[in-house]
DNA sequence: ATTGTTAACAGACATATGTATGGTAAATTA
DNA sequence: TAATTTACCATACATATGTCTGTTAACAAT
């Protein structure tokens, strides 16, 4: 009855707990034991509602693989967020349907409100956002000037620094070598609000 | 018996399936079998195996929750990365058991360590790397020619991008308005490789 | 008409899984 | 020293859950 130093296996719990839930997996009692070794149920069991009442977890009474990371204070979730490669005509719900794969995020409230989309055109460099980065754009129909958007013009999907000036629309990027799209408001539509920018490196 | 036309009500329960993976709750198949209103769990069950049959789940057999996406996950892990705040005086080690938070991130596997590090001035912005961008490191004491590195140069934390001639190593700015620094090979502490830049916008 | 496929239902079974009760030993506190 | 807390173990129970067998009906193709 080997007996570990205070709160020590239970951080060890925490973190297999954590890591499991991060990769979509959330663990059984059971499988919570096996990993830390444990020769009874219980003693998962009670490092579990320890951590629970410590309010890292939470819990949903008697359902299988019910514990999951208390949402820390700063409101954001941690989710699987669809990365599309192209948005066909427009209709972004199919694109959704069917994306080209997934990347986790710590993105804020419901997942479907988050997509990812791989950037073409050197048109905003000097924002920093280059070819073949990845934004990560929140789901929105509207925006307020200076944000940068992903917008949908004549069939083409944009992303652009968005500037509103009564009923028309101004679509700015950010490299000298292209032309401002200026619009009437009716005319484009916005997709989403870019949130963040991902650039991977070799 | 109500019977609805062919491939509709899959569908309708991939869709379900999806977007509880997708918040990180695997529903059972008799949660599936409630929400489509289903009176036989089968019936949920024929839907699901017929999803992994095309390809479009994947299922742990014999585990409760155990259907999946089929796609995503494409030899990436998803992991902690702990943020640092400063790294005093080269002590990796101690500035990383003492984060200041965590982000996720889909790394491909995990031979070293990997940390994320805030950026902090403008000697990289023609790279697209900008100050208050968090850059995400991967341990390693070396570097190629062409990397872009995490270096310490006289206790101060710097980034820029790695070029070796010989026993000199030169780190160069991505930014006229610096100049590149030239130091003896022996001199120049390599912290890491910047696999990822990660910019967050309002 | 015959055959085959698909959608859905009913009932049952074995096991996975959350939960409860009781106990032992080491560390900490009163 | 006694009392309390913490870490851990053993066993048991009720239900949640994946899986199986068999049946009915609608539709399409032969």
């Amino acid at each position: 009855m080997g007996r570990t130093p205070v709160g020590q296996t239970r951080e060890m719990v925490f973190k297999f707990v954590r890591r499991r839930l991060l990769s979509g997996q959330p663990p059984t009692v059971r499988e919570v034991q096996k990993a830390l070794g444990f020769r009874a149920v219980q003693t998962a069991r009670q490092h579990l509602e320890q951590l629970v009442g410590d309010g890292r977890l939470t819990a949903d009474r008697n359902k299988s693989r019910g514990y999951r990371l208390a949402e820390p204070a700063s409101g954001l979730k941690t989710m699987l967020v669809p990365v599309l490669g192209r948005v066909p005509a427009g209709i972004l719900e199919e694109a959704i349907e069917d994306p080209d794969g997934y990347v986790t995020a710590d993105a804020p409230e419901i997942s479907g409100e988050v997509f990812a989309l791989r950037v073409q055109g050197e048109s905003m460099i000097g924002a920093g956002i280059f070819p073949g980065d990845l934004v990560l754009v929140h789901r929105q129909p509207t925006a307020r000037s200076g944000d940068i958007v992903v917008a949908l013009v004549e069939n083409e999907v944009t992303v652009k620094t968005f500037k509103q000036c009564d009923h028309r629309v101004e679509l700015h990027p950010a490299n000298p070598l292209f032309a401002p799209i200026i619009l009437d408001a009716e005319v484009v539509v916005i997709l989403g609000k870019v949130i963040e920018v991902r650039r991977t490196l070799s």
